[in-house]
DNA sequence: CAGTGGTCTAGACCACTGC
DNA sequence: CAGTGGTCTAGACCACTGA
């Protein structure tokens, strides 16, 4: 049995950083780099103590730390745990778009319309961090809720990392979760801006609606652990459908 | 000398909770009750050692709970301090609309068109958990950045916190930070709703621009550290002169 | 029952602050 | 310099989990 931790001693006293700081870096690269995956049990404090010569209260305060980044889950008598990116706390009501809906009976569809290569616009590649004219990878996409048109948008995204999207199960969840469980993301924070539009000739015709009508629009970018930008999200809602509700903390 | 601290020794070893969260508790009220007042430095680790007879350890486990509460601070070398409620991380852009607009080299000023009296909607009762047909206070109210009209809005408050609002520079400064520096209320948590609709003629008058054109609509309702809900906050913005930003984190 | 985390103690050394 | 928080240790007892 091989519940495998870095190196048995990375902890280096004589440095400037405090043990619990590096054995929480310790850990944390540890999950980051799916060494210890998803769901997967810590060794115990005790196992930590030897293995690492120091303290139980140093294991702790570095547990402790992790726990409240999201990391780690602690249940008394049994252990630590890495948490499951599907477990984290939800980013708005955004990332749950499908099950929001879903909870209140309704029947949620997707429908990818369209996916396009292109190079980026300023607009994309300052969101993104990336040199301007980077080709990027558009994803067009309806959303219906008992069959009306709710909302329309596109993600834009690294190649790569659409490629992994389209083959999701994108038509039935949202693109937060799906970062989370196919992607194995863990997301930290997503940048959000709220406008109202007018709707113009082809967004009217795809929602259903008077040319003319106001639209709700939505962009976000979901952002990892360690600060990048991971996709470019645009969605263009019918107010009279759906509103977008968030609780900010603090 | 008296820095004043409830009881000496409140605490009770022999009860189903532990020390540090009674500790943690006792001071929480302390400095919600406003026994200690914002900026206000708490007793030394020390002092608190052995004014509870309790460890270092515990004390230091019950200040870390409330510093992650985000209720004190403290600094190396000198003390833990009671933060002060304009020093709580902004919730959103929405309690910084006129510090956003400042910083951006833009004159903001705000302008009190009416303030009524009314028995609530049950959107607001709802919303603010009273009864229905409580009377509320509604302050309607204009703000424009660089002469040109922003947005449009009304706040709706209980009479008594209606009153402090109105005493206060309601005109220069965010309704929440009014709440937060003048009616010293720490805010929890808010929650906000986004959604599109038409101006109407008095709207589009208010702000100059066409009947018929998109309006961003957001409602936010602030909590305080109990849960209660304080305000129901209602804007209208031009969309062409703002935009909502927000950032969610985990 | 053994293993695990939850709580607590007494005591130590260090780095930082301000006089 | 004295006072403060930051870090760390060794050891203890408890409550909870699961075999």
């Amino acid at each position: 049995m091989r519940l495998s931790i870095s190196p048995s001693r990375p902890l280096d006293p004589t440095a400037h950083i405090p043990l619990f700081e590096q054995l929480k870096e310790c850990l944390r690269q540890d999950i980051l780099k799916l060494r210890l995956a998803p769901g997967q049990k810590l060794p115990s404090e005790q196992k930590m103590q030897q293995q690492f010569g120091v303290s139980r209260i140093t294991v702790r305060q570095a547990l402790s730390a992790l726990q409240s980044d999201g990391l780690i889950e602690t249940i008394n008598g049994k252990g630590s745990f890495v948490t499951r990116p599907a477990n984290a706390p939800r980013l708005g009501m955004l990332s749950g778009f499908f099950d929001y809906m879903r909870s209140r009976g309704k029947v949620a569809q997707g429908r990818v319309l369209s996916v396009r290569k292109a190079p980026s616009s300023k607009l994309i590649s300052d969101a993104l961090k990336v040199p301007a004219g980077t080709v990027l990878t558009t994803i067009q996409s309806l959303r219906l809720v008992n069959d009306t048109p709710v909302t329309v948008g596109r993600i834009v995204a690294p190649c790569a990392l659409a490629e992994q999207l389209l083959q999701a199960d994108l038509d039935n969840e949202d693109v937060m979760t799906l970062l989370e469980s196919d992607c194995h993301i863990r997301l930290e924070s997503t940048h959000i801006e709220a406008s109202a539009v007018t709707a113009g000739e082809v967004r009217a015709r795809q929602l259903e609606i008077a040319s003319g009508s106001p639209l709700l629009r939505i962009r976000f970018v979901p952002h990892d652990l360690s600060g990048k930008a991971l996709i470019f999200a645009e969605m263009y809602f019918r107010p009279d459908q759906f509103s977008y509700r968030a609780i900010i903390r603090r």
